[in-house]
DNA sequence: ATCACGTGTAAGAATTGTCTTACGCATGAA
DNA sequence: TTCATGCGTAAGACAATTCTTACACGTGAT
């Protein structure tokens, strides 16, 4: 009964984007509803540019869904909205993350060999 | 009777002291017990000054604790060892974090001002 | 004295992450 | 056409992380 959390990699992404003031305080005000980025902007007081740049980070760690709809008048608007997410960081947990870890410092490409 | 978590700084801290794949490695190297710096250095294979960063930023983040000993021997040895922890994050455990949020860029001095 | 083992810290390179400013394009309304 | 709104992205500055290498100090045993 053990439900599969995210692999080791993905934890590390996810963590990652979280450990962050200005992407937990977006996260929060997306769990108050989805939103489009330049309202958003708005809301938060960051240029858009800059909160582009975060909902990326949040985006590909999986926390939160961006949709490209078109509003009544014909303008394109990106609305993102919180994906459900429940870590639960304990010791064990991280004990059996770290068994699905790439290599620390470890590249894209393919191994270039093993030495032992 | 909502459990005090950590405030949102300490949050922030915390999730990115574990963000990280050779410290979330150490965690889970600790779980199985404590241990001393050099050991735990070979137990990795890392370099013990890496390892020595490491831990720092874990302590800081209140997830592990170092403790001095002298062995029977006369050595200095420092062990560190797990802190309980216990963290459940959700869209709405953040939310109640980023209550206890500094501002994002902010620094130390009082806030400069509201504006609406 | 020298070696093996433990501790710590400092300096610098290489890489990431954060943020601003300045562009580009598209739409509807004035 | 021009303005206001929406979208995106690129370039560069600046700060923080990560990692290596080199050094310093302590002990007990050879």
């Amino acid at each position: 009964m053990t439900k599969a959390g995210p692999s080791g990699d993905e934890l590390v992404v996810m963590l990652a984007a979280l450990a962050n003031p200005l992407r937990m305080r977006i996260v929060a005000t997306l769990a108050g509803g989805r939103d489009y980025v330049s309202h958003l902007a708005r809301e938060i007081g960051v240029s858009r540019p800059l909160l582009h740049m975060h909902l990326q980070r949040l985006e590909a760690a999986g926390l939160i869904v961006g949709t490209l709809e078109l509003s009544s008048d014909g303008k394109a608007m990106k609305y993102y909205e919180i994906a459900d997410f429940d870590l639960h960081l304990t010791a064990s947990a991280l004990v059996e993350a770290v068994t699905t870890l790439t290599r620390p410092g470890s590249e894209k490409g393919p191994a270039p060999e093993e030495q032992s």
